[in-house]
DNA sequence: GTAAGTGCAAAAGCTTTGCGGTGAA
DNA sequence: TTCACCGCAAAGCTTTTGCACTTAC
């Protein structure tokens, strides 16, 4: 248990260095607090866990360290339409197109993918599921030309 | 294109009929700039489309019927984590679980569903798909079990 | 020593709420 | 006539920003 602290600790340490983030007390329950939470916590929650252990961390120091993780792929968002609500009126089922650029949404008809069957095991214990939707992410037309044009040497 | 227009508005004084929901030209005007957006709209955009055929209106009345036509089934919204960030700390590629009651997140693994094909036809033109993952909806043991608790005709 | 990170507090979005007047049924 | 709806303004969240102090490198 100790060791496989310890061996998290290394990784996460050796996560920051290869970025060129500076390895702070701070970052790392932030990181453990992600991750040990297995439910996808928001920033506030990840405030409660962290203050158990230190107690005079801000809220503010939370969010800063989320972007910089964000920014530096070292977590992710579930969603890319968090922030704003998003409309839909076409409320025939229907799959989703995502630029991850401008978030522009498209939609695809259910017909244009196959069937997704739903998993039959790992479900947690009790759970129904009632319909699924597909999201592909890519990049749209508009902002692989502007990428193009303002940064040469992207990812 | 008038006819169009004559039958869409009955299907929405119908529409609004069917849930109690008072006709009035606020409320037409937002759901058509909703539909005639294929966009995903911003509560923002919706405002800017309205008042240049209401110009009195306010952001709260966008607001106020934003939610009454999700309360009532007219519209969806995109996303059910919009309002708070989520975090993720699994970077592997996997799909999620969510649990429409209280908007719980599971993740499932990539190898418990089978691939998805990215769709060959109706694409926008340009736009390169780059992954894809699967949301599967429903209501996990503990909502089911409190929603049988407390209300016995829910739908 | 320097640049980056932290804590605090103020500000900036996005969204909801309360209230008096207006309009649909 | 009555109740729901509208517009306005204030308040409530979530998130970002600025600044002085501290810490990692």
């Amino acid at each position: 248990m100790s060791d496989l602290r310890t061996k998290a600790l290394d990784d996460f340490r050796r996560c920051c260095k290869d970025r060129g983030l500076a390895f702070t007390f701070q970052r790392q329950v932030i990181y453990e607090a992600v991750v040990d939470s297995r439910e996808h916590p928001t920033p506030e929650l990840i405030y409660e866990q962290v203050r158990q252990r230190i107690p005079s961390i801000s809220l503010g120091t939370i969010y800063k360290n989320v972007k910089t993780f964000l920014d530096s792929g070292v977590l992710k968002e579930v969603t890319l339409h968090h922030g704003t609500l998003r409309l839909e009126s076409n409320m025939t089922p229907h799959h989703h197109l995502v630029c991850s650029s401008c978030k522009a949404i498209f939609d695809i008809e259910e017909s244009a993918v196959e069937p997704v069957q739903f998993p039959k095991t790992r479900l947690p214990a009790g759970f129904s599921i009632q319909h699924c939707r597909v999201e592909f992410t890519g990049v749209c037309k508009s902002c692989r030309t502007n990428r193009r044009k303002t940064s040469k040497a992207s990812s």
